[in-house]
DNA sequence: ATACATCCTCTAGCAACTGGAGGTTCAAGA
DNA sequence: TCTTGAACCTCCAGTTGCTAGAGGATGTAT
């Protein structure tokens, strides 16, 4: 049986953040010790693991306790687990594409910038002035 | 004078944000009409707009509050504005390095499920065995 | 004079944790 | 067996950057 220490350790996952997974119902309640401390076993492990290996990639959770659900129904159709990643995938692209064009703007701001005072520095005019910009970089959220 | 619904609409923010960018000083307090409203000159117009375009580059608020510092001390030298913007430039950098490995590993999941069910979705399995992943991954933060 | 869009303040919520206070339990060494 | 001290416990608050809603006041046009 695990502490949720080591459980922490061998997941790289914070103590914090494991009875975090615990209180939105991610992870079950485990069994405790009679002073009432966790103790983990291998199936608690391994769906740490899958969810910490998840995060990596970028999902919600919310998607992870989909794919979770999935897991834990083995006869279910696999194209379920398919849409969820296909869905994440577009997303990371999309965030790729954004990123893409605000690297352009602000490689172009740096490099203008020819060391004066603030007042005839580029890169805080071309942050006034949106026409400054050739890229369209709308959104906000990351 | 500008309500602070005209403005919102001129800079596409939400009323709320602004009274929020109010609340944390990233905005002044602006004058009151007799019943309490709000009005806004140019010049808060031209610091909004900063500000929100500063926002569409990802700038975080706290750099953002040290590049609005800037502009209004004009004879303060550059580099500090140049930093910043390079921070940034970086920081996107990172990002975009970690979505591209992101990338390649969920294209893979996906091309490599062939649509049975649950029990042998590659998704699932390579969320399952970290062990699968060709790329490194490694942060969890966006 | 009245309608009604817009404004006000205040509070709470989102994602996904992280940190700390203040107190208990466990395991190892003397 | 006792004692130390690391690791555990619960609960609450804070992070970033907003967003939404309740419940009520104001401003403007007809």
């Amino acid at each position: 049986m695990l502490t949720i220490g080591t459980l922490a350790k061998r997941t790289g996952t914070k103590v914090q953040t494991i009875r975090y997974y615990e209180q939105i119902g991610l992870m079950p309640e485990p069994d405790r010790t009679e002073g009432g401390q966790r103790r983990y076993g291998d199936a608690e492990l391994d769906r740490l693991a899958f969810i910490r290996h998840s995060r990596q990639l970028g999902f919600p959770l919310d998607a992870i306790r989909e794919l979770l659900d999935l897991t834990d129904a083995p006869d279910r159709p696999c194209h379920e687990a398919d849409e969820i990643a296909r869905r994440q995938l577009k997303l990371v692209e999309q965030r790729m594409e954004r990123l893409k064009a605000l690297r352009t703007e602000l490689k172009r701001m740096v490099k203008e910038c020819s060391g004066g005072n603030a007042a005839q520095c580029r890169v805080l005019e071309v942050l006034r002035d949106h026409s400054e910009c050739l890229t369209e970089h709308d959104q906000i959220g990351a």
